[in-house]
DNA sequence: ACTTCTCTCTACCAATTGGTAGAGGATCGT
DNA sequence: ACGATCCTCTACCAATTGGTAGAGAGAAGT
């Protein structure tokens, strides 16, 4: 068997968590989806919010292995920058589900956030590190990191996910739009960035 | 009576709407908060479809209307740009479920996108020429107005709504860090945008 | 007094929800 | 051959869902 049952069931769930929601999501229509029984899901999860949680794990680690790379290779200043904003984009073309979930677990009262939050507290520490770094080397711009992390991720997630946004806007949102929209926000993040 | 009955739901329903979202809000539990029978509801509404768009049509025109009352002011330039920031933010504190329910609008698959775009169009079209004109003008850095305009929105919108994302990355959720925020976004912006 | 209109209620419903209990069929090691 | 384990199933269940039907109270106009 090409991928297990139990895959199959956290990637449906990804999917589906990720686009509609957590409680607009039924496990009957997560089985139908998969041909299977909704009784074969609560086999391998004891509950809806069970399967949730586990697909945030994934998720998560799969959001921070990307990062990590990049860390692992770093490139110094506004080039590590652009560097990681092209991999969330990357990442956002692919499994757009992905930066779904994250917006769904990040949503007031959700009960996962912390699950999410224990997984990317290290990844935001580096980061804050490293732009206070290249700040200190005079690479950057100056300002208060942590406050800028936001608005980079702010920025970054936000024209990577809005999609329905976009289209309101009248925006193309094929790839050829999806890479025009990269280019310009690297450029925009680059600029807010650049040292005088 | 100060305030109509159906006025008070439609309260009630933008603030659910706006935090748990469409799914996870019953009609009964918005009834329920408001010391009603969920018939009552049905009574003003035809249908749980309809609530949500009539809140959707009366958060659009608030949000319309915040717009309007800074273009009327022309101040021209960067300091346009950092009035409307200033607005927004201001929502934000005042009325979060507000922003929270254009989440919650422009999430992938949902009904009333277009419902709300219809309301925002005019004003999308307006800021995209105002930023054409401030570029021709030499007033800022000059790009692509339409994909600029996409990553302001998600920036603004984004640092002002993700207070569950601050939360994980350790950052105050107080009045005075909101005040704190949007300085540093204002910082931000005005350096993506200032011309070279 | 009577009708009409506005509003909120009780009573009810079919469908769907997440979840439990346990049967039955494979496949395995013995 | 035989139990054990793994997996998927049928059969249910109580609770909740959005929504319908219609009673009844009160005010207002006639």
């Amino acid at each position: 068997m090409a991928e297990s049952t139990r895959e199959r069931i956290l990637d449906a769930a990804l999917r589906a968590f990720g686009t509609e929601g957590f409680a607009a999501t039924s496990l009957d229509a997560l089985a139908t989806e998969l041909g299977i029984r909704k009784q074969t899901i609560l086999y391998y999860f004891p509950s809806k919010q069970a399967i949730f949680e586990a697909v945030v794990d994934r998720a998560a680690s799969d959001l921070v292995k990307v990062f990590e790379e990049q860390a692992a290779r770093d490139i110094g200043g506004l080039d590590q920058v652009e560097a990681i904003v092209k991999r969330v984009f990357r990442l956002a073309v692919r499994r757009p589900q992905l930066l779904g979930l994250i917006r769904e677990v990040t949503r007031p009262g959700s009960l996962s956030i912390d699950r999410l939050s224990a997984h990317t507290a290290p990844i935001f520490d580096r980061a804050r590190d490293f732009l206070q770094r290249e700040m200190d080397a005079g690479r950057m711009r100056p300002s208060d990191p942590e406050m800028l992390l936001l608005s980079l991720y702010s920025t970054v997630v936000g024209v990577a996910t809005e999609l329905e946004v976009q289209r309101a806007m009248g925006i193309s949102d094929s790839l050829r739009g999806a890479v025009a929209r990269r280019q310009e926000l690297i450029r925009f993040l680059r600029a807010a960035l650049e040292p005088v």
